[in-house]
DNA sequence: CGCTTGACGAGACTATCGGTCTCGGTAACA
DNA sequence: TGTTACCGAGACCGATAGTCTCGTCAAGCG
């Protein structure tokens, strides 16, 4: 057996850089136009100008496309506001969240991905990571806000990070209500009173 | 042209109740294994033992089928408590509908109708007057109570109403925390706060 | 009783899509 | 200059929603 450790220098064409932007690229648009509607492999390698193959000895499936598109260019970034008082912060948070929600093109990117996620186990698998960052980022002002003494010891944690990211996702995603700042400020008062 | 208010008799062999009830049974019990997974045609025409195209002589589509099978057994009855105490009537709701979502063929059902929904727009369309007639009785809870007094001025009706069912949602579709009768208790308690 | 009508089960067929496979060509490196 | 591995292109496979056709069968009418 070889030393798979110590694998031998890699030989050969290397891979294209301009066809990794190109496919990430017209993956988050074709995500963003859809607002819903599937995002089919054909349209992607078409619109990048690669060929399917490409594709897939990059990545594993469609899915693992999309996501990375998601989070190549959107903000990957995930705010951590800590402003000594659990009421800014957690104000802070949410107009922040809903704001992102609302900009193109990783919102309605988000919008759609979460629908191809709810027909490819796999894809929503490797959504879980990508919203477990965002509930921390909510656990972590409200656990603050306990230790300051600004919460009181009958609010349970877990249920008030739910209350957040449930309200979100369904305005997020039924798109029937106005997610903007105002909204924000008065759902997170909403939340602490 | 003829009259259509007026339609000529009835001819010919008529429709096989047993056939439908059928599809319906196996389309629900499908619905509730499947949890998420999809459900194809053939497999509910095989399931009911009838040819496709009964399936689609009476229903316009999958979805259709589906959200009938759901809505023909599931408690299709919205509760309306009315206890003359927002905070009991908004409990009942919620222990209501955690409860229901738990139970067996409807519970599961729904979960994979979502999905379903989710790559179907002519499903996703059909389920909104599903839900929207269950947050017209949360909504219509709230607004009992504020004429009541027990809601004060500055609470947003809106906000609540998606506040209880971004809730609801969120649990039940992510599965990752309880919806028994105590945290509903909890949670009717949290938003009144 | 027999004819007309329309529903019935079965399954072939079309179109779409995710994913695999193969082909001739080409860029990078030794 | 030869080897290697990536490239675009597209044929191919399997699954699935929905349509179409076929021979059959039941309900009513004359």
């Amino acid at each position: 057996m070889h030393d798979s450790n110590e694998p031998r220098p890699h030989t050969g064409r290397r891979r294209n850089e301009a066809a990794r932007r190109a496919i990430l690229d017209a993956a988050l648009e074709l995500l963003a136009d859809a607002d819903g509607a599937p995002v089919s492999v054909e349209t992607i390698a078409r619109a990048a100008g690669v060929g399917k193959q490409t594709l897939y000895r990059w990545w594993p499936s469609k899915g693992a496309v999309l996501l990375d598109a998601l989070t190549d260019r959107a903000a990957q970034d995930v705010p951590a506001p800590d402003t000594g008082s659990l009421r800014e912060d957690l104000r802070a948070l949410a107009v922040a969240t809903f704001e992102a929600s609302r900009r193109r093109p990783s919102g309605p990117a988000l919008r759609t991905l979460v629908q191809e996620a709810a027909r490819d186990a796999h894809l929503a698998e490797l959504m879980r990571t990508f919203t477990q960052a965002r509930r921390d980022a909510v656990r972590a002002v409200l656990e603050r806000g306990r230790e300051r003494g600004e919460l009181g010891a009958d609010r349970d944690v877990d249920l008030l990070v739910d209350q957040f990211y449930g309200f979100f996702w369904y305005r997020f995603l039924l798109g029937h209500a106005p997610l903007d700042a105002d909204t924000a400020v008065r759902f997170a008062d909403a939340l602490l009173r």
